[in-house]
DNA sequence: GGCCAGGTGATGG
DNA sequence: CCATCACATGGC
């Protein structure tokens, strides 16, 4: 067993970390402990790793335990890029209090990006919550991931690709998945396991290259490569210029009497530029209040 | 009961 | 290139 400590710059707010995390039934949370455990699968084999909150919002503070210590560097670099340990937020808030949306950012300062556990969980994840509701989605995930996914220490990996890509449309039917969204994600999964798709490559890509690469996929559109830009690569650049929940909570905040065009997401995107994730989540947060 | 949900692909101009 | 529509199903 090994442990580490992170101190990340403040604010860092371990609340709405916490929150948002809860909303994913699937996610390993202790609030009493403020202990999240989380499934990483490394370049050799994988790991159930726990991280703790030791601190405030002021003085944030984690401790990283895990077991294996040959891996630990990687463990900490990925939990690191989860968690958005390295956030800057004086430099975001810096950046975008002057901007159009000041008091959002004032009033979200410190909430991180988080991120899942891997791009092809991202991925997987976002086409199954294409046009759901909140609820049902993740009702759909937990369903998906207990049945075909892997239980360890409490907690629980993703169906691997070779398991989701010998799946029948007929089986996802069964769990409630519709036709087509059964075709997208076992198709995803094939294009992976025959070496079409590689996940990992993203990592080197610009957000305009990793376009080129995702959206040819079927079942894959804008919507779901800017949630694997923001929430499997960690971008600090994205608005999904297609997101009801991002359009609806523009609208609430400028007062609209309609949803914002193309144009506007586009001016807004280029004044919040380059930190146009961080004002994603704070839209999507302020929904849920 | 009707509209909506953290969309996408197919079709037709 | 843009507008519209079918898809599916639960939530409210």
């Amino acid at each position: 067993m090994w442990s580490e400590m992170i101190y990340p710059e403040a604010p860092y707010d371990v609340e709405r970390l916490f929150g948002r995390v809860s909303m994913d039934p699937l996610q390993y949370i202790e609030f009493e402990n403020r202990l999240l455990k989380v499934p990483l699968v490394l370049n050799q084999g994988e790991a159930v790793v726990s991280v703790q909150s030791q601190g405030t919002k002021e003085r944030p503070a984690f401790e990283v335990r895990g077991e294996e210590i040959s891996t630990k560097d990687e463990v900490i670099s990925r939990i690191r890029a989860m968690y958005d340990f390295d956030m800057k937020p004086r430099d975001i808030l810096g950046t975008l209090d002057s901007t159009t949306i000041g008091e959002l950012v004032e009033q979200y300062a410190g909430m991180p990006i988080i991120c899942e556990p891997s791009t092809y969980c991202t991925l997987l994840k976002n086409i199954v919550h294409q046009q759901l509701n909140m609820k049902f989605a993740y009702t759909l995930t937990y369903r998906f991931v207990t049945r075909y996914g892997r239980e360890k220490d409490g907690v629980w990996f993703y169906p691997d690709a070779e398991v989701v890509s010998n799946l029948t449309v007929e089986e996802l039917r069964e769990l409630q998945f519709s036709n087509r969204k059964a075709e997208y994600v076992i198709g995803v999964a094939r294009r992976m396991v025959n070496g079409e798709l590689n996940m990992d490559e993203l990592t080197e890509l610009s957000n305009e290259d990793a376009y080129k690469k995702l959206l040819p996929i079927r079942g894959v559109g804008p919507w779901t490569v800017e949630c694997v830009l923001l929430f499997g690569l960690g971008r600090k650049d994205i608005l999904p210029a297609g997101d009801v929940g991002i359009q609806n909570a523009i609208k609430k905040w400028f007062n609209l009497t309609s949803k914002p065009t193309k144009e506007e997401l586009y001016a807004y995107h280029e004044k919040w530029s380059p930190y146009s994730s961080y004002v994603s989540m704070y839209l999507w947060e302020s929904l849920s209040e």
